[in-house]
DNA sequence: CTTTTGTGTAAGTCATTACTTACCGTAAGT
DNA sequence: ACTTACGGTAAGTAATGACTTACACAAAAG
């Protein structure tokens, strides 16, 4: 359920811009609009998504709301690139572990 | 676009079991189907899906086909985590890591 | 050779989604 | 107070996607 969360907000490239927009630093709303091809209601619309995801964090800071990384759902995902081979380990995930350690 | 192929193919639950399913050993579309509440032409579908993301990877054998896990796509995403915070990392992704190294 | 098994693909359907414009409330500037 | 700036939400639409059944074809079995 977070996994589909996390990997389904990543997949559209447009979410994926504007959250990769607010690794520099936290923007608002309209400073991330201003760099993307949609309009500002669309990118309130995938920073909802975003946040959904735990991917981003929202800070209200006078009239404006500025977004800004979550490490959280970046952790969902490393931990299941982690958990992907060592769970259940059997002889073809071994076998895997081989190529990757080999090639 | 390989990120979102990647990503895309991750954010369906039904595929996702479909590709944890080939984790121990590669299996044919049918021994797929057997453990999974959809169709079998659905399961082919995603197997497609997955194929084109290169997470997985097909080999005839007879009349069956044997899909396996693909490490191409998996490893797609841990570069994208990993280059996530390296890429022009400035001062915010550096109060990140530090967070990182914090909590 | 005929039948069965295994799988991919076509076509159609229903739900989801990414987008737009329009509208609303709230905070800041004058 | 009035106006402008900021941003969330509603409503509608066009595209995408996940699924089904029906069909086609190759390999294995009889």
């Amino acid at each position: 359920m977070t996994y589909t969360k996390v990997f389904g907000a990543l997949a559209d490239p447009t979410r994926r811009h504007i959250f990769e927009a607010l690794r520099d630093e936290p923007k608002s709303v309209q400073q991330i609009a201003a760099t993307q091809p949609v309009s500002r209601p669309a990118v309130s619309q995938h920073l909802k998504v975003l946040q959904q995801a735990h991917l981003v964090n929202v800070e209200a800071v006078g009239n404006r709301r500025l977004y800004s990384i979550k490490r959280e759902g970046l952790e969902v995902l490393r931990s299941y690139l982690d958990n992907f081979w060592s769970d259940a380990l059997g002889a073809y995930a071994a076998e895997i572990t081989r190529q990757m350690n080999t090639n």
